[in-house]
DNA sequence: CTAATTATGTCAACATAGCTGACATAAATT
DNA sequence: AATTTATGTCAGCTATGTTGACATAATTAG
């Protein structure tokens, strides 16, 4: 068995064995596992899952999207979106309205209850993005969100500014 | 169509419905949801998933890791892991040795060919990361590496420094 | 007005990747 | 010799995604 060469210099920072930057690869790893993580345990509590966070986070987010907006945003099929929808719908977190110009699309809204419930999933992630801002003494929060902007495909970017048009439409207050 | 009322005052960087910072949240899920995207259509080209980069990339990056290790690194159960590694392993991409110490134990090298993955798979990742940092025009990488570390549970972040303390032994050449 | 298109819903079958529980084996430890 | 540990394996279950096919109602095009 070889035993192998010791280089005469300590590692450098940028990796030998590759043109990759497997440090931040990983970083992003495990920063998103852990965030994710967060709201797992209140989602299991209400029988929910991670698609269901997802689908009550964007409807918080732009109430009055339609089904087909969500669908884009998701980038999945309906007939997945079907079953998760169909139980946010029937727990009375999201509300189905019909659409005022188009009859045949469906707003989605968050109902105070579903509100309540997309705050309380979103808090703890809030609270850990914060702490690691602190944590990391970060000063130039600018910074790290033009990088993250920057980290979404060219095409998709308009899905981050594109707060819902209709925010400020009626909204009924339901349930 | 009532036409929204348009606010005398542009909106606030910092929203007023919450105290919850839904503007980094939403830009984490969009900037890991398009990260992870880039190795996809090589893994399907192999038949392989998301699960298999994983396992693949733990092993590239720790070589000689255990399958217990493995298992808390990526906090599956072995059950879990079973059915990715075996393929890995028939593919020729992993090899399995027994401990040296411990004969119970079975040490995970990549080989070769699972190298060549490993990189193929992360160079797009890779790249991503550099045309958004100069995108971005971060100065300070190590900021954004402080950031994401504070990110993860700190009994978690020994994870991210243990490199493989075997690394360094006598590795066969295989396959 | 009729025909075609669109937005949505639904049924059925399937794939992937996770899970729990139970049990087996070999090696190390007590 | 008995127990614990590291791993493997079988069986069944769940969550979340997929495709394909078809239905309905509403809008748009001709």
């Amino acid at each position: 068995m070889t035993s192998p060469i010791q280089p005469s210099e300590p590692r450098q920072e940028t990796e030998v064995d590759d043109e990759v930057d497997f440090t931040l690869i990983e970083l992003l790893f495990f920063a998103y596992r852990d965030f994710t993580s967060d709201p797992d345990a209140i989602l299991a509590s209400y029988g929910f899952g991670r698609a269901h966070h997802r689908v009550l986070h964007f409807v918080n987010r732009r109430p009055g999207l339609t089904v087909a907006e969500l669908l884009e945003v998701l980038s999945i099929t309906k007939q997945s979106l079907a079953r998760v929808l169909k139980q946010l719908v029937d727990t009375g977190h999201i509300v189905q309205v019909q659409g005022p110009r188009d009859r045949r699309q469906r707003e989605l809204y968050p109902t105070k209850k579903g509100r309540a419930l997309a705050l309380a999933l979103a808090l703890p992630q809030s609270r850990r993005i914060h702490a690691a801002l602190d944590e990391a003494g970060i000063e130039d929060r600018a910074a790290l969100e033009r990088f993250l902007r920057a980290m979404v495909n060219p095409e998709l970017r308009t899905q981050l500014d594109r707060r819902s048009s209709k925010a400020t439409r009626e909204q009924g207050e339901e349930e």
